[in-house]
This record gives structure tokens, C-alpha cells and sequence, in this order.
DNA sequence: ATTGATAGATACCGAATGGTATCATGTCAA
DNA sequence: TTGACATGATACCATTCGGTATCTATCAAT
């Protein structure tokens, strides 16, 4: 487990960030353009913005006196591909699965 | 956003917890069998199978005095799923990305 | 130079999280 | 029916987390 996957996940983790991240990828928003959309402090925002990037999960450039966030695709993808382990596992898996799911309901 | 969505990225959210995926990956394993793989007491081990089984990423099936946890694909998959939402966007954003990433730099 | 808008930084609070220790439950075997 | 073993469950602790309030810094325009 490398720490940027863990920064990743973790930035993942909580439903505003993802909410977030559905927004910045219909464009790119300013701190402030991202607070309007959620019944928050911009300071708690600006938090948020602030893990995603921890977590490669936005670009931040200064333009004049703002800050436009942008959806960073690599780290979203990068996450994405943690998934990629199990794709060998899968085929086998579901074939018995409807036999586990009933043993688990008991 | 769903509540298993967030239950879902809650479980993965925890580094102990993707680890034991990726055991669960190679083989269904009892608790007890999947504390000996980690450097913590079974019962810190059993609240993270609690975690991935309120999160749909495990089944659990009690089979006598034992309790075998078996990968959800399901659960995986529907998490998985989740990054979907950005393939529209992905082309149109991987084209300036390296322009951004620069800026981001200063 | 002063004002106003945008953003950064810090301290603080309540709730959730990761972990341990401990005790209760249930199931198999003798 | 005992005893041993795998698990369930609870209480407790330290840390992290989501959020607010507040103060400071910067830039732009007048």
C-alpha cells in the first residue's frame, strides 16, 4: 500500500468530496464557486479542497486573486485502478456467489 | 449519493481494510485466519469485517463453530462503478492536463 | 492609501474512527 | 455436561475528522 494510495482513498472517503469532484468535472470552479453549492463555511470547503489534493484528486492554479480547481484525471484513475487486483478473481467468484449471498442471509 | 455508496467508500477508506480484500482475493478466510495476517488483536480484526460487511464488500456464512468471510464482488464492483461517472470527461480533460499540472507546480 | 473581495491559517468543538481489554455466547467434542 | 475454542459484544481510550469562528494576507480598483 503506497501513502499517495492511501491519500486517495482517504480523500474518497467522504460524500462532499465526491460530490465535489461530480462538480469540478462539469468545470472548473474557484473556492469560493464550490462553496456556493454547499450549505457549508467556505472554510470548510477550502478543507476539502485541500485533501482532494492531497489525494491528486484536483489541480489548483492560481488565476489573479482566485484559485480555479480542476479535476486531476490521473489521480482519479489512479484509484480507479486499485480495482484492476480483483479483475482476475471475478469470473470465478461470481459463479457461486448466489450461493454465498443465501448462506449469508441466515 | 446512496447510503452503500457511502458505506462502501467508508470501508475502503482504511488500509488494514483493502489489505484484507486483496487476502480475501487469494481464498475465503475465518476471522481468525485473517488476524493472523495483521499485527492487531481479532477483535480490532472483527470490526473491520463488520465495516466490509456493512460496505457489501464481504459475505459472511457461519459454518459450524467458525464464520468464513468470502469476497463480494458485487459490493467491489458497484464501488468500482462509481468512477464511471467520469469517462465522459476524461478525453476532453487528459488533452490540457499537462498544462495544468504546470501551473499547479507554481 | 483605503477599501472590499478572495483566500490562507489557526484554534477549537463534537462526533466518528481505530484500537485494546474484557466478558458473554455458542458450538463442537469427549 | 463439561471444557475448549472461535466468535460476539461492550466499555473505554487516543486520534482523526468534519465543521465553525476568527484572524491575517493578498490583490484589485477607486
Amino acid at each position: 500500500m503506497s501513502q499517495q494510495e492511501q491519500l486517495g482513498f482517504r480523500a474518497l472517503a467522504d460524500p462532499t468530496r465526491r460530490s465535489i469532484l461530480h462538480l469540478l468535472a462539469q468545470g472548473d470552479l474557484t473556492i469560493a464557486q464550490v462553496a456556493e453549492n454547499f450549505q457549508m463555511t467556505r472554510a470548510a470547503v477550502k478543507k476539502h479542497l485541500s485533501i482532494l489534493h492531497e489525494g491528486d484528486m484536483i489541480c489548483v492554479q492560481a488565476v489573479g486573486k482566485t484559485r480555479v480547481n480542476t479535476l486531476n484525471p490521473n489521480g482519479i484513475k489512479n484509484a480507479a485502478s486499485w480495482f484492476g487486483y480483483f479483475d482476475a478473481f471475478w469470473d470465478e467468484k461470481l459463479a457461486t456467489l448466489k450461493t454465498e449471498i443465501e448462506k449469508d442471509m441466515q
